[in-house]
This record gives C-alpha cells, sequence and structure tokens, in this order.
RNA sequence: GGCCCCAUCGUCUAGCGGUUAGGACAUCGGCCUCUCACGCCGGUAACGCGAGUUCGAUUCUCGCUGGGGUCACCA
C-alpha cells in the first residue's frame, strides 16, 4: 500500500510555525514516497474549535504550498469518512462500546471537582507527588444513571515498546501509564483514543509528529492492541525551542506562520528554515520546494531539540528571494504587489514592475522591504527624504543636477531609439562629466536625491532605464525646487 | 518528583574510530563601489565531565552533570 501521511491540527488559532514544521515533514514523506498526504481537523474541544481557525490554517498551509490529498475542501474516499473529527461521533462512540464490552476500558462517574480536590489534597500534603487516578470505578458493577467518562484500563505490568523512526526504540514501563481518560462526560472523544481510531480506519502509515506527543505514543500503541489492531509506524521530530530554550510561544518571536507572510517572508524560505531545523542534506544551505521533496529522508533526521533564530531564518528567506531559480520575475512580482498595495501605491503595470525587480532583489531583505524601494518608481513625486535632500542637495548640485537633465533631454537619439539601456546612461553620465571636468562619484548622490528622493537605491544608470528618460529628465530638472526658501 | 528523550562554535548543522573537526547564520577586520546592498577575502569561535572498550576516541559502552518533553474530562 501506498504511504499515507497526515497532518492533524486542532483548530484553536492560527497556523503555528512549528506545527506548519510538522506538516512539512509529513507533506515531504508523502511526496517523496509518492503517498498521499491527508489533513484531518482535530475539533473535538468544542471550547477551542472554531471554523474561522480551520480556514486560517488552511490558508497558511495553502501559502506555503503544502497541497493536501485528501481533507477538508478536497473530500476523499467514502471509507475515510469525515476529515472533521467532531462529525466522526458515531465512530468513536462504537469503538468505544467494544472497548468496554472486551474489558478494556470501563466507565467513571468521579467527577472532575471529586478529583481536583483530591489533586489539590494530595499537592497540599506533598507538593511534589503526583497525583494518580486512583482506580475508584475500574471494577465497579453497577451502572448509576450519573454522568460519566471512559478511562482506559492500562495494564500495570510488562512495558510498551516502539520503534520510532528517529529515535529508535523507546520502552515505557506500564505502571508509569494511569487509567487515562477516553471519552468525556460530554460524549466526545479525547485526543488519544480519537487520533487512533482516525489514524487507523484512514489508513495511516506512519506518524509523524512533534517529540512533545512521544509520551502519548505508549498509550496510543495500547489502544491499538487492546482494539486489535497494528499500529502504524511513528517519527517524532526534535523540538523547535524558543531563543532561550523554553516552549516556543509568541513570548519569545512570531509563531504564527501569518506573521511572517505579512512580515513579506517568500513561503519557499519558510519552508527551507523549518525543514533544515532538524534535518539536513550535507552542507548544503537552501533548497527549492522540489530539491526538498527529492532529497528529504530520514536518515538526517536530528534528534535533538534546537532554538529558533530569527536571525538565520530571516537570511534563508532573504536568499530565496534573491535567487532567480528559486523565485521567479513573476513570482517576485506577484507577491510584492500586496505590499506595494498596502503602501497606497497604484497597482504597476506588469512590465514596468518586472523592470524594476532586479534592482531591488539583492537589496531588499523580504517583500515588505522591496515594496519600499520599490516605491519612488511609482510616485509621479517621489517621497523626499529630508535628510538626504539636506545632506547632498545644494543651490550648486541642484543646478549642476537640472543642468544635467537639460542635456538628456536634448538627446533626442534616445527618444526614437525605444527605451534607453541602462548601459547606454551610464555612457552619457560619463562623456558628460568628462565635458564638464568633474567626477561622477561628486554628482552622484545628487542625482539619486532627485530621482528617488533618497540616498540608497539601485545604480543610477538601472534607475534611469527603469524610469525611462521622459521621467528620469523631468525629475532631474525638478531638483532646484526640491531645495526649501 | 515519576516516566521518556537529548548533548559538536553564541545559533542551525556536517561528521557515522585515525580529519589542521567542515559549512551556514551571527560577530569582527578588509576588498569591491555612484549610495545602499550584493559579492569576495580573512579572523574569533565547539566536541559538557569522568570512567571504560580500543593501538587510537568527537564518534562505541556506562556513570555524572546539564537541558528538554510529558504526567488534564487540551491537542
Amino acid at each position: 500500500m501506498k504511504p499515507r501521511l497526515r497532518f492533524a491540527p486542532s483548530p484553536s488559532g492560527y497556523l503555528h510555525i512549528g506545527g506548519a514544521r510538522t506538516a512539512l515533514f509529513n507533506w515531504l514523506w508523502a511526496r517523496n514516497q509518492g503517498g498521499l498526504f491527508v489533513l484531518r481537523v482535530e475539533d473535538t474541544d468544542q471550547e477551542r474549535s472554531s471554523l474561522d481557525s480551520v480556514k486560517a490554517i488552511l490558508d497558511a498551509m495553502r501559502w506555503l504550498g503544502i497541497d493536501w490529498d485528501e481533507g477538508p475542501e478536497v473530500g476523499g474516499p467514502e471509507k475515510y469518512g469525515s476529515y472533521f473529527q467532531s462529525e466522526r461521533k458515531a465512530i468513536y462512540r462504537e469503538h468505544t462500546e467494544k472497548l468496554i464490552s472486551t474489558g478494556h476500558a470501563y466507565r467513571c462517574y468521579c467527577t472532575k471537582e471529586e478529583l481536583d480536590r483530591a489533586r489539590e489534597e494530595l499537592k497540599a500534603r506533598n507538593p511534589k507527588a503526583q497525583f494518580v487516578y486512583p482506580g475508584t470505578c475500574r471494577y465497579r458493577k453497577d451502572q448509576p444513571d450519573l454522568p460519566f467518562v471512559v478511562r482506559f484500563k492500562s495494564p500495570q505490568e510488562g512495558s510498551t515498546d516502539f520503534v520510532d523512526k528517529v529515535f529508535g526504540p523507546i520502552a515505557t514501563p506500564n505502571k508509569a501509564q494511569q487509567d487515562f481518560v477516553l471519552v468525556r462526560t460530554d460524549g466526545y472523544p479525547l485526543y488519544n483514543l480519537a487520533a487512533t481510531i482516525d489514524d487507523h480506519l484512514m489508513d495511516i502509515t506512519l506518524v509523524v509528529r512533534g517529540r512533545d506527543h512521544i509520551g502519548n505514543t505508549p498509550q496510543q500503541v495500547l489502544l491499538y492492541r487492546a482494539l486489535g489492531w497494528e499500529p502504524p509506524e511513528f517519527a517524532h521530530l526534535p523540538m523547535m525551542l524558543s531563543p532561550k530554550g523554553e516552549k516556543l510561544s509568541k513570548r519569545h518571536a512570531s509563531v504564527s506562520v501569518d506573521e511572517y507572510r505579512e512580515r513579506g517572508y517568500p513561503p519557499g524560505g519558510v519552508l527551507n528554515y523549518i525543514v533544515r531545523f532538524g534535518w539536513s542534506s550535507g552542507d548544503q544551505e537552501i533548497f527549492s520546494r522540489d530539491e526538498l521533496v527529492a532529497k528529504f529522508g530520514w536518515d538526517h533526521v536530528n534528534k535533538s531539540d534546537g532554538k529558533f533564530d530569527e536571525k538565520k531564518f530571516a537570511d534563508v528567506a532573504f536568499e530565496h528571494l534573491k535567487r532567480p531559480e528559486l523565485t521567479s520575475l513573476a513570482d517576485y512580482a506577484k507577491n510584492v504587489r500586496p505590499f506595494l498595495a498596502e503602501r497606497g501605491l497604484p497597482s504597476p503595470g506588469e512590465s514596468e514592475l518586472t523592470a524594476a525587480i532586479p534592482g531591488v532583489r539583492e537589496r531588499a531583505r523580504t517583500y515588505k522591504d522591496a515594496a519600499s524601494d520599490l516605491d519612488f518608481y511609482f510616485r509621479d513625486i517621489p517621497q523626499l527624504d529630508e535628510k538626504a535632500r539636506d545632506k547632498h542637495l545644494n543651490l550648486t548640485s541642484a543646478a549642476l543636477v537640472a543642468e544635467f537633465g537639460e542635456a538628456l533631454g536634448k538627446l533626442r537619439a534616445f527618444e526614437v531609439a525605444g527605451p534607453v539601456t541602462a548601459q547606454a546612461f551610464k555612457q552619457f553620465m560619463d562623456d558628460w562629466c568628462k565635458d564638464r571636468g568633474i567626477v561622477f562619484k561628486d554628482v552622484a548622490q545628487a542625482i539619486r536625491v532627485a530621482l528617488t528622493g533618497r540616498s540608497a537605491s539601485p545604480p543610477l544608470d538601472e534607475v534611469m532605464s527603469v524610469l525611462g528618460i521622459a521621467r528620469t529628465v523631468e525629475r532631474l530638472k525638478r531638483a532646484p525646487s526640491l531645495i526649501p526658501a
């Protein structure tokens, strides 16, 4: 059978960067193996789950380019049923009954309040002790008409073992296991039960998830056995910790995938950073999506946790922006447009935009920065950085710039020959400087301020070429008017 | 505290008994240059500790130390 992998987020917020990483590893292996990638929504907690969250997570996945073969909005084979756990209650009930009738589980009438009280009492007596369910209802024979939860009857001897694809053999003594709850009072299954049933029924062959789930695995293996099923394979991923080494949360860094999107990171860069976190392929740092699919494997997945590094992340993202083979001109243009719009700029024509992009590729670290760098191209009058103006433009230099504009304007040949190349502008500037007996370097910044309103920009010959001769001349001639009276 | 897991530069990592311990980010110098960048060259910087095994341990074993995860009617 083809490998079937899954990502099973609970829709209680945005897509977490760590969740995206889990999804990615699953997806990569599915694609590498020619298997199937399933998306399942774990929305059994009615309190926390929301449809908005489902939508947000789906959107973030799509933005990253992690597509799913089965799941919300794409469906799947009849036999795999709904991909929303909230719609699978009947299935869970059926298997719960089976567990009870075979003696693997039992109804427990202890209330949460009672147990909480016992927990607190114990803690008061011995702060270090850990409360375990005393098994009050374990051998109870009657069935009172009271609310109940269903508990698993954990074996108290022996150990539960499994072989992890990353960590190797892991053995947990069963006496460390208490009679954990399977079904809540409200009839909804808890994570371990629902995940086990669904993974089996959906024919999942390998479960890939974060290491924080490693302790759930023995419980799930116990459930597989109790239900008479063979467990799938498991692969746990080392954790992405905060720079301080604590569990990563929004206190330490941006943890929502959306935030990186809003910041102007390219999706390929996001994937690249999170995949290199715990996985490597020799010394290679930068990968395209296709390369990742081709090269991914479990041999080089690390066991040790790591610390999230925003600087490295930013650099990887930038690397993707710099390389045309990773971010095509068309992609770049498409992705920068929303940020241009965000600045209140009118939507530029595709050809004008793609002409301007090569000049900012090596400068802008994000699409957002790119929009800022591109800004002056798309306004009739560039925004003026007054500090740059004060530093580089005075009566003399502004007059010189205007004069240069005049000279350029007189050059008819440029106008008839169609778009003027950067090289031609360069030649003209050099010649003009030579005629005037000045060094280009001495006028360059004044010209830059006139053309872009700033002290930093792509090379002037490129700027002129993108602007075109008419607008270039116009801006140059306007230089003296930039000086306050 | 019980159980489980981990341990190479500040960070992400390569290494699978013999290497001047490599790369990337960050950092510090320098070069290039019309600005800002990019790029290039170079520097600082790591095998947690202690026992074994071995001719030889970063690498294998054990202990210690340190770090992390998890012990819910969350997932």
